[in-house]
DNA sequence: TATATAATTTAGGATTCCCTAAAAAAAGTA
DNA sequence: TACTTTTTTTAGGGAATCCTAAATTATATA
């Protein structure tokens, strides 16, 4: 963990590649590793030796690498943080594919945890649902929060105001006859896993857990 | 501009620190930019000189450098890429001042010209008001536009949806009772430099150009 | 199994970016 | 102006990241 920040990109990069070439629990072999970076075998194999003296693959002349522990857990973060990167550039960007895969390829190095937790946040997945590597308690304090929301990531009592509905025409007609358009105000009254309550100016009512995660809210 | 592309995080980051040290027509000197940058003077000597054999620097010998007319597109490019890439971490995301600032620091060296467009789309301001320098035309092609734009970057006669307005609970409720809100499709049928006309469902009316930044609209 | 072929590693070189220490130039002072 | 102090540059070294060429190891084939 503490190994992660003091990664370079070119380190990181390789680390990604074994874990995208990485088969069953077959070990990567130095010449795939070579045509899928477009470096020199040489090249590899230095990077290799490097990232097996920091503990991060086990490396065996001759035999190939495969992630340890460590090296797994640095190549599941830069995964995530790659995803995340890309849904922001093409979803709501307007990206195009090609160039959002390089530009979030470039970008998923330089992501602190915060930035791409709030990141995630904003795209409307829960962190909590994401693997049991990205369970980083939510911060909803007045001063430390992320202005905007989703409404399916707030506190029972919580109240915030509608910023964004991601949903169709049909969809933000029915919200709006029940309050809840961007500039309204809204309250979280109660929920459980999939049943969320709410009161809005026009009065309580429940919607599903997945529309309240298209419905972006402010604090 | 040729050679933007292949300067590396070091060389865009001296670039930068030239520029913010730059008063007036003063050359700036190796013991300033050794002191902003935390690195020790030799090693800005030698990266300064590097930067002259590129024409980014006007280098001489013991009186300092200056930005040539290329390194200062350079400088204009990344500040320009630093604050928008700082507004969208802490007025989107709320991400905390220092560390968005950390964090696009280590961003602005990665993104594309067409990324930072949309990213500056994205944020309600009009990239054709931003200085020359950024003056790209707008593309409105079905395939390749953004999938966000604020209504004041729209084309006469095109139809989109309405997506989100950054604005107060007050100014919200006007424009839903016009029609504008989430989910509502809207036409922009005329504009000059401030007064746009637009057709909802609900019929026809004219808005300013700081409003119209406010509605993203989705083609 | 012996040998030819393919894969991998080692050796050595270049560039970038950082350093320290010593030399050189500029600036301040008597 | 001569001398001291400060600033800047040069010289040389180390780590990371790439390379090519040669040596080594593994694998495939006869």
């Amino acid at each position: 963990m503490a190994s992660m920040d003091a990664l370079s990109e070119s380190a990181e990069m390789m680390i990604k590649n074994i874990n995208e070439l990485a088969a069953d629990d077959k070990r990567v072999r130095t010449s795939d590793l070579a045509a899928k970076t477009d470096l020199k075998p040489a090249t590899v194999t230095e990077m290799i030796q490097r990232l097996g003296d920091l503990g991060l693959v086990d490396y065996e002349a001759y035999h190939g690498v495969h992630l340890t522990k460590q090296g797994q857990h640095v190549a599941d973060v830069i995964e995530h943080r790659f995803n995340i990167l890309e849904r922001f550039l093409t979803e709501i960007l307007g990206v195009e594919t090609n160039e959002a895969s390089e530009v979030a390829c470039r970008m998923e190095h330089v992501l602190t945890r915060d930035v791409e937790h709030k990141l995630t946040t904003f795209l409307g997945i829960d962190p909590k649902k994401e693997s049991e590597l990205f369970c980083h308690k939510i911060n909803i304090d007045e001063n430390e929060s992320p202005k905007y929301l989703p409404l399916s990531n707030y506190v029972k009592g919580k109240k915030g105001t509608v910023k964004l509905i991601f949903e169709d025409k049909q969809l933000s007609k029915i919200l709006n006859e029940q309050g809840i358009q961007p500039g309204n105000t809204i309250m979280l009254k109660n929920n459980d896993d999939n049943v969320y309550s709410v009161e809005t100016d026009k009065g309580n009512f429940s919607i599903d857990r997945k529309t309240a995660s298209k419905i972006i809210v402010q604090n």
